[in-house]
DNA sequence: CCGATGATGTCACTTGATGACATGACGCTA
DNA sequence: TAGCGTCATGTCATCAAGTGACATCATCGG
């Protein structure tokens, strides 16, 4: 993070990445599978976390409110270290390629939560759109968080997108 | 297409590629700005495409209705060549960094519906919601008709898709 | 003390990707 | 026709991302 910040991510070389965290190249990728994955590194964890709040939730929840409790499990891991969010964010929003590793990430999450649902017993199109929707929220909630001026709780404004979006199809 | 598919993307090397065409890997780079997009080269002119007809769409017609003349024309220009189609689609299938690519098209061309959305008059989150949910629809109908046996219609999949994609979200 | 195991380093190599420069075809114009 | 500019391509050198093979070293259980 320190060197993708100090001189954008094309501009790191691995080398570097290791020296400064005193390895060898080869010991990095060791543990990174790629030079992108490293900013990715919380990510299975967080799926884990999300899946695993989503099958707590209870047995008489609907998908929404199941979605719902994933969403709160995402608040709290992300909700701490806004500072890292920030840095983390500029710095993805910066380059493409890891612009395409965080979509493929979402998309992970979404099928993992998508198969959540369905183990409860939610059908097929409605476990998807259920899943994609919950993303999209995060996403977005996500993004409104960590743009937003002074500290705002990440929980609340989950909270707040998550009722714009019902609004938005509950009409019309 | 045809080294991908004989060996599979990973396994194919560019300068293979370049020697297949009667050039070389320099003169590749020329024209493709990474080995993954020669599978994407169309991808500009779709979008453009979609863009159009979401442009000429009547100006009475609601949102939805603007996204679907989008995707009559997407049938249009993918409803040919189904078996390219297929042989494309499997390549990208079997390899992450490929489906990555995938995932940033597919979110470039929701962004540029959104867009086109906007320039009609569309307000915020709905332009955007509208574009996502075209989006969708396209990726699902594109899947059921290349997996399908028989030749179904593109055109015909497509509608069916958006109606039931209406029909989830009109009830609950 | 010994042997197994796991983490790390070293080395060699392939491939993707890019910059600098040369060459050759083509068309335009004096 | 000679000369000039432009565009596409080739050649060469180079860097950085990965990966496989093998060596080394620390640690831990018996």
């Amino acid at each position: 993070m320190e060197l993708y910040v100090e001189r954008g991510f094309e501009q790191t070389t691995v080398a570097e990445i290791a020296q400064r965290a005193g390895l060898t190249a080869r010991t990095f990728f060791r543990y990174f599978a790629d030079k992108r994955e490293v900013l990715f590194a919380g990510s299975a964890s967080l799926q884990d976390s999300l899946v695993s709040a989503l099958e707590g939730a209870p047995k008489s929840a609907s998908p929404m409110q199941a979605i719902s409790a994933a969403l709160d499990a995402a608040a709290a891991m992300l909700g701490e270290r806004r500072d890292y969010s920030r840095q983390r964010q500029s710095v993805i929003a910066a380059n493409a390629e890891l612009r395409e590793r965080e979509l493929i990430k979402m998309a992970s999450l979404s099928a993992a939560l998508a198969d959540g649902l369905r183990r409860r017993g939610v059908t097929d199109p409605d476990a998807g759109l259920a899943a994609e929707a919950g993303v999209a929220v995060l996403r977005v909630a996500f993004e409104r968080w960590v743009t937003a001026t002074g500290d705002r709780d990440l929980l609340q404004v989950m909270h707040e997108s998550l009722d714009q979006l019902k609004a938005l199809t509950a009409d019309r």
